[in-house]
DNA sequence: TGCCAGGGATTAG
DNA sequence: CTAATCCATGGC
């Protein structure tokens, strides 16, 4: 099974990169489109100005935060992002309050956070609240219809709960799986190699558009 | 030098 | 309901 050998491939990865669960979603946001290296400049950037804490945060100006996460691109939309989503978090009672929710109703919840769709609410779920969810990104796409294991026009939805049929409801197999997929396609898989020369799953190379 | 990155909202057809 | 288009910096 793919897992198994991505696993075998790359080892563990242990993600998200990120000291606290508030971090991860400040990063989910900030990441989207988004090489992670821009948004560890942008986060880097946060933290020599305030406290990575929603309160902290909001205490900023739009522009002064826009100034400040301007590495990760996008600046303006993912300011307005990020403020939407600290105002909405405050609102329902902070990090300890949700965490005492039911996965569904913290999915839906996120989803109505405006700058919040389904990969990053997905990301938030899995790598700030621990939940067994599946993050399907665009990598995960490519792959799996590479592989044959999709015909090109499933959902979103449908890939994941596909996948979590699959793996079960364990969130660290989930954790790793979607962990593993990015790490296949960033650090071995250069774009614009003709070939892999490190990849173990060179015909899989999810960097090229075409297999 | 141009393409693309751990997407999402908005607009157009 | 699917398909463009916009948002923007930094690496290769």
């Amino acid at each position: 099974m793919l897992y198994e050998r991505l696993f075998a491939t790359y080892g563990e990865q242990g993600w998200w990169p990120a000291e606290t669960p508030f971090e991860v979603m400040l990063g989910a946001i900030l990441t989207q489109n988004t090489a992670w290296t821009n948004v560890e400049r942008a986060l880097g950037r946060l933290k020599d100005r305030i406290a990575l804490a929603p309160e902290a945060l909001l205490e900023l100006e739009e522009a002064a935060l826009a100034e400040a996460i301007r590495p990760s691109g996008y600046f303006n939309v993912k300011a307005r992002r990020l403020r939407a989503f600290c105002d909405a978090l405050l609102a329902a009672g902070g990090e300890s309050v949700l965490a005492t929710w039911a996965t569904p109703h913290l999915r839906a919840w996120l989803l109505t956070i405006p700058g919040v769709g389904a990969e990053t609410a997905d990301d938030i779920l899995l790598y700030a609240f621990d939940r067994p969810v599946f993050v399907v990104d665009a990598y995960t796409r490519r792959l799996f219809r590479r592989m044959g294991l999709l015909d090109g026009d499933e959902g979103y939805e449908t890939i994941r709960e596909r996948v979590e049929r699959a793996i079960g409801p364990d969130s660290v197999s989930l954790n790793e799986y979607h962990a593993l997929i990015v790490r296949h396609a960033k650090d071995l898989c250069r774009a614009r190699k003709p070939q892999c020369g490190r990849c173990s799953l060179k015909s899989d190379c999810l960097m090229r558009e075409e297999g």
